[in-house]
DNA sequence: CTCAGATTCTAAGGATCGTTAGAATAGCAT
DNA sequence: ATGCTATTCTAACGATCCTTAGAATCTGAG
């Protein structure tokens, strides 16, 4: 134990650190930053064991990054407000282009072609050409969408192909960052002859760029 | 070991947050983000054991935080980039914001009146009447001050008071954001019968609001 | 070439953290 | 009340991290 006078200061201070510092807890935030959820909605989206995800959560509000509310028997967690979620924005950026291997590991697991930041397609709403598609649930959507997305599933792409006009430009997402869905959604569009490609950052990426939550 | 398929991906943003979970590795950023130090400077700044200070910045460089150059026998380190010194500004800013424990330790160790923020005195600059004294070391002075600062470190303040007008208002400031220095020489000289408030944050406070580093 | 100083590497004990099983609590339905 | 569901608490094991002693490396000086 070092102990330098400002110990006690610092040791608060890492307190946000070590709630940042696990695998499972910044997933956690980042399925949570999307919409609020029950600790069993949440478990089963971030793919973490329901007590494991009970015990992080624990952790995350003890650092006040999360808040709860009760209703009848289950609880609902969300972020604990907007100053977090710009936060963790900010914490992704910085990691992403200070970590080669992290870039890497992204590269890996989406494989997709460069998609269009949030940016890019604000500019771009205004114009018409532009199909914006949400493949998440139907869930998801209604808790909050890209102004004028449609919702389209990936299981019912298939068979709703004949919703899209050919000749629409079209933008994919999903939920995070790092979800494979909008890429597949792409592949899949491209394979009949559509012109697709994601939006980098999913929804997520949008909110924390700003852009208004569409109802 | 839970792993759900964007565990790697985690993996590395963890590494940030792990990086930033030990209250001695956020003491060494802070006081590297001030100027860059030799190992044996910083340990003896920062009031950690060398040994532990050389452990603790083969991690921070793990994760690129920091770098160093040798120059003869011995390392310089500093922090990586502005980027990072800006990241380091947010989470200051968030954590206090988000933790009462975390302001009550400050008040605690500083137990000052009420500061100036960078802001406010950025704006004072141009106005007369207002003198800045740096009461860092003379080293730490040479490596860069706010424009227009003096340098009159506290051993040396209560025989130099001849020098500072009565009428003047004092704004004093150390290193860092917790350095009790600077509310210690407030102290001083509000028993001397002068008007004097510290610098919120202190020298890295205001570099990290982007303010210019006078030479 | 040898010596002294600065820093890092290696190793190890102790503290803390992550994970999960099992018991406990709280709310709703009957 | 009783049972059922959702969630948290308690306890415990293994994994990881913090810290520091001791050996090793590198540099400049003599």
């Amino acid at each position: 134990m070092s102990d330098f006078p400002e110990e006690p200061i610092y040791q608060q201070l890492a307190r946000i650190g070590k709630a940042l510092a696990s695998p499972v807890r910044l997933r956690l935030l980042d399925v949570l930053d999307q919409r609020e959820r029950t600790v069993e909605e949440l478990a089963q989206a971030a793919g973490v064991a329901l007590k494991n995800t009970s015990a992080q959560l624990q952790q995350l509000r003890a650092a006040h990054l999360v808040t709860s509310r009760k209703e009848g028997s289950r609880v609902y967690y969300r972020v604990a407000d907007d100053r977090v979620s710009r936060f963790l924005g900010e914490l992704h950026g910085f990691a992403h282009d200070r970590l080669a291997d992290l870039r890497d590991a992204v590269r890996e697991r989406l494989a997709s072609p460069e998609g269009v930041t949030a940016h890019e397609l604000a500019a771009r709403l205004s114009h018409a050409g532009t199909l914006v598609v949400d493949v998440r649930s139907p869930a998801d959507y209604a808790a909050g969408h890209v102004p004028g997305a449609i919702s389209l599933p990936l299981a019912e792409l298939r068979d709703r192909l004949d919703e899209l006009p050919k000749e629409a430009e079209i933008i994919a997402y999903c939920g995070g960052p790092y979800c494979a869905v909008s890429a597949e959604a792409v592949r899949v569009l491209g394979e009949h002859g559509y012109t697709a490609r994601t939006l980098d950052g999913g929804y997520l990426g949008w909110r924390r760029a700003d852009q208004p939550a569409g109802g």
